[in-house]
DNA sequence: CAGTGGTCTAGACCACGCT
DNA sequence: GCGTGGTCTAGACCACTGA
């Protein structure tokens, strides 16, 4: 059972996705959907924002809810995407190589990233990405040990997300992502198929718990013409 | 004059920044918010989610508004910013060096990219950034003619947004983004300064206005060591 | 258990667009 | 002027946290 305005945008945009509301329609007005849902205008208000935020209308008062061409965006629109969350999503073959997975103390780098003292532990896991058969992505995680006591290679192997979230009960609640490109690193050109190119593009990215913890602190290496992102942003406001 | 909700968002986002809630803090309760500002819950709660958007606080369920540590985050929090935005915003002298401010017609490429058919006339403006004594980032810009009949080198010295918005009255709703990294073109080559680099960062950029047509495509090609991306993304739900 | 935030209601008035 | 979305109110009940 969910939210009932999570239950209506839902239902909207099911409606928009199978075309039976056409980009440039208008929505019915708020009022009109009060009734056909038989609920208060608030909670209308909390779907048709939810629509808004993923893309599907843009709202223009005195007006109405403008539906919008959603096809145009061949992407996921909510948030950032990476290759490699798109890749996944199309079920294209991908491989995960294990190259590390051990406790290590940080250095002061890491130190500084995840707020640690030098002798506190942390995990180290170092992965290469092979998408239809190139090795492209190499993933760097660190994990603070006091929230992640145990970990195996072939969790590492899996997806560590679906064990920290299943097994540990942890909440991944919000994520600070930075982009650079950087010279590839002798890490880099060991565990990734470069095809000549001498730099890469480093996803940083901060990983905070619903308890506004620092947790994890990954950079993901991309080989540059494998490398793309896609944003979706309302204007502030 | 403002909202209600904004003003107190205001005040609280206020108040983090000066230090006088510190992070892990608990903000006081909604209920003692609605007390303190003589307002209704919903009202306070708007105003708090304001603040969960920009990075100042984290709810959570049963417990309260936990104050994060902004200060980590030394860069502007809410979307994406980039380098050439975060330069202007720290007072860095960027000038502008305009290459091409014409009308033409769009190739097929941007046929695609603004919806338009051969015959339609767009403005065409071509810029180079140069901060700190480098010309690091060229901007392409392509303006539906229909939205935009009007312009000169001199607005394109100076900021295109701020004419159209106050002169022409567009209204920006929503931007899409797409990043990727291509090889330097020859016009890359000769209008900025490369510093050897090969390649470029492309920020591709599809701008609609409030009644949700695309009326603008823009590319940025980013020098690779002086490309900086930022974004703090609130896990879905 | 008391206190927190999450959802929901049934109103009200305002600001805007259209014609 | 009428219909639209934007803001605001004063309640209510539920779900979760922590002592």
């Amino acid at each position: 059972m969910q939210n009932k305005y999570y239950l209506i945008y839902q239902e909207l945009a099911n409606q928009i996705d199978k075309g039976k509301q056409k980009p440039g329609d208008l929505l019915p007005s708020e009022h009109e959907l009060v009734d056909m849902y038989d609920t208060s205008r608030e909670t209308i208000r909390k779907a048709l924002n939810l629509l808004s935020e993923h893309g599907y209308i843009q709202k223009v008062q005195g007006k109405g809810s403008i539906v919008l061409d959603r096809n145009k965006f061949d992407f996921p629109i909510s948030g950032l995407v990476s290759f490699r969350e798109l890749a996944e999503k199309m079920g294209q073959d991908a491989t995960t190589h294990v190259h590390q997975c051990r406790v290590t103390k940080p250095d002061s780098f890491l130190q500084k990233q995840l707020k640690l003292s030098r002798n506190e532990d942390v995990w180290e896991v170092i992965r290469a990405r092979e998408i239809a058969g190139e090795r492209i992505i190499l993933d760097k995680d660190y994990f603070d040990r006091r929230y992640v006591p145990f970990l195996t290679e072939e969790i590492c192997r899996q997806s560590i997300y679906a064990y920290l979230e299943n097994e540990l009960n942890l909440t991944i609640s919000f994520a600070r992502k930075e982009m650079v490109v950087i010279d590839a690193s002798t890490e880099d050109q060991k565990w990734l198929d470069l095809n000549g190119y001498k730099l890469v593009v480093v996803v940083k990215n901060y990983v905070y718990l619903d308890d506004a913890t620092l947790f994890q602190y990954t950079e993901s290496h991309h080989r540059p013409d494998k490398f793309r992102f896609v944003d979706f942003a309302r204007r502030n406001r």
